[in-house]
DNA sequence: ATGTTAATTTGTAATCGTTACAATTTTATA
DNA sequence: TATAAAATTGTAACGATTACAAATTAACAT
């Protein structure tokens, strides 16, 4: 789903957003991600190609990119946000092992819950945590 | 399902818990809350019940809880955990306005999800976030 | 009961992720 | 080129949580 975005620059624009070249390349990091990375990882990424970054502008960019609807937070450890660039509903796993976040496909709608009907849903977050395939084959 | 703990002091023990009167005090506040509260909601509401209160005892005692599969911790928002004796799988609503956090029922099982059945599965959370009808009917 | 040890609680300091804010740099506009 | 606006940066502040050692309480043996 986020194979359509060839053009950053174009993609950040039509979303009212102004693409300089830190909010470019964070973006594009977050594209080729699959690890739903933390500020932390993002900063200690580009550091090594944008020597004068700041991680304040890491913050600043996506929190800015969230607010845009471009990108959604992903808060599963207290004390850990984790950025996505698929803000499609999806599910999230992480293992408690190997600590990777991965994700699944998952149709939310089969739910089918009462008690929210009259509600207005602005979000929509499933997170699993356990032991994923890898780390159980290791275990044995 | 919590109406079946009668004796806290009693359920305590059965979970290997020591039932101080902290202990006790903190589950059953706990028990007879259903805001998800935090913390600092907790210490609040039993510092004027017990003025030697600690906040660290707050924390011990819930990461205690936690430890002993009793409680459930809930993160919705980075820095804001709640805590939640209701250890059933259910999933929370976040209200935006008036930051409630409300409980709806849910049967996970119906999703079938393809993509982690070689997983071990040992938490599962759904919240969703939006607008409470209370507050959908005060904002017209 | 009394002394002794272990468990629990408490207060303070430290940690760490995030934000506030002012200064600097870059970009847009006249 | 001059001027204003926007973006970036660095540092300080903040707040939730944890680390740790001292104090209190409970459990246990004499
Ligand atoms: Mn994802
Ligand atoms: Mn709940
Ligand atoms: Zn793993
Ligand atoms: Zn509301």
């Amino acid at each position: 789903m986020l194979g359509k975005i060839t053009n950053v620059g174009e993609f950040l624009k039509s979303n009212d957003i102004k693409p300089s070249y830190q909010r470019m390349r964070i973006f594009e990091y977050l594209l080729g991600s699959k690890d739903h990375p933390t500020v932390d990882m993002i900063y200690k990424e580009l550091i090594g190609e944008i020597p004068t970054l700041s991680k304040t502008t890491v913050y600043n960019t996506l929190n800015l990119f969230v607010e845009h609807g471009i990108v959604s937070r992903i808060t599963i450890e207290e004390n850990e946000t984790r950025y996505d660039a698929d803000t499609a509903v999806h599910g999230h796993f992480k293992c408690e092992k190997c600590e990777k976040v991965l994700d699944f496909v998952t149709d939310l709608s089969v739910l089918n819950i009462q008690d929210i009907k009259e509600f207005q849903i602005n979000q929509q977050h499933l997170y699993f945590r356990g032991i994923c395939s890898d780390c159980l084959k290791k275990g044995e």
